[in-house]
DNA sequence: GTAATAGTGTCTATCAGACACTATTCA
DNA sequence: TGAATAGTGTCTGATAGACACTATTAC
């Protein structure tokens, strides 16, 4: 604000994402690796610069890396934290906006992923992946994980992970396996009543050699719903 | 990632601050009168450009306009959200990283602030200030507000606008005034006994005609501790 | 004493979690 | 029929909030 129309130099700035999905392994985090200095070979998270011609907000830069990288057209996406430093990019005072997204199990099909050595789905575990990473990126990962496990305490986030039909036991089953611990079924099935944003695809049903589950859908509109209090 | 070395055009980059106090009259926060174009002679945010040669990183940028505009050292300061697109500046594609400050009321002095127009504690209503406010400041009043609203409902956060002592009927007031709603005083006392994260400044009492007060302050590095519950 | 607020104790309606029970399918 | 999981009902310990009570000061 000191001199008016002083151009001052200008960071680079970049979009990354955390793209997370989860398999019978756990969670895992889709990682890219970099074919370009600095970091060429390594892994990291699926990025790019903010296109200033063709990107019209950050959002939309955050889709199209992740239309780029997946394919994926419109699943869940937030944005998470920004990182700016002077010293985490060798090329300069640089800004990366990150975004977490959520990926149903059976959206994970990359393009072409089987022969692809530049992509991969790496299993997560203490909130880091077992790879090092570029950048600041492993910083970014953690705090995407720990911001997932939180909201999941308190909000439907995790219908994000199951393709659009479901059961409850398996909605059950992924709040269980991100929290890590056990949850009563009766409890579960109380709050998820109560916050009113599933039902019932009639008809549908998950068989199997005993009794079929009813298979739900999110209603229309209310995929992220916080609850009043924690799970 | 296409072309490696094509240097992109980057967007300009700026931190801007919500800084919030509390004072008889409720929220307010702190605006700045522009002094050069565009929106020059309008309330904004206090911000400013990333000084690559001279800020670190982010927070410290953020710092920086802190003290610049407040002449406060260390509050309260956390990144709220990144907002970037194409037209919300007129000079061109920007990004503004934005943060929430808290301020004590006994800090909220500012340097020779009685005889400058240009500067100015503004009275929240509803998530809004009265002003109309440049770019797409607003917004960002909105989100930094919300997040203060919420967040005030599970953690400890209100104490930064208090001074480094308070009663605990003071602390509760805070509570009581942003959240909109009466809390009973024996349900508020057990909650913050229980997340233990003040404790009695010996011999130190808030006098009036009445019976007097113990006073409280901060435990060490206790200063904002997540409730496992709502309020 | 009175006024005023600080601070604590008790009671109750509510509810999350524990647990057990019933229901429904396949083999 | 038995195995296995779906889905529901009941009971209980914990607790947030309502409310009332005691405590301590100035005047």
């Amino acid at each position: 604000m000191t001199n008016p129309q002083m151009p001052y130099p200008r960071p680079i700035a970049t979009v990354d994402l955390v793209i997370v999905a989860l398999t019978e392994a756990g969670l895992e985090v889709l990682l890219t690796r970099r074919d370009i200095e600095p970091y060429a070979g390594e892994w990291a998270l699926p990025g790019g610069w903010i296109h200033i011609d063709k990107d019209i907000d950050l959002e939309a830069a955050a889709c199209r890396v992740l239309r780029e990288k997946t394919g994926v057209e419109t699943p869940y996406l937030e944005q998470l934290e920004t990182f700016g430093s002077a010293g985490r990019d060798p090329r300069g005072w640089s800004i990366s906006v990150s975004y977490v997204s959520l990926i149903a199990t059976n959206q994970m099909r990359l393009p072409a992923a089987e022969h692809r050595t530049d992509v991969a789905w790496t299993a997560v575990t203490d909130d880091t992946v077992a790879v090092p990473l570029s950048f600041d990126h492993a910083k970014i990962v953690k705090s995407a994980l720990t911001r997932l496990r939180n909201k999941v305490e308190y909000s439907t986030l995790p219908v994000h992970l199951l393709p659009s039909g479901f059961t409850l036991t398996e909605l059950q089953a992924v709040y269980e396996r991100i929290l890590g611990r056990r949850i009563d079924k009766s409890a579960f099935r109380k709050r998820i009543a109560e916050v009113d944003f599933v039902e019932p695809v009639f008809g549908e049903m998950r068989r199997a050699s005993n009794r079929p589950a009813q298979i739900y859908r999110v209603k229309a509109g209310r995929s992220t719903i916080l609850f009043d209090r924690t799970l």
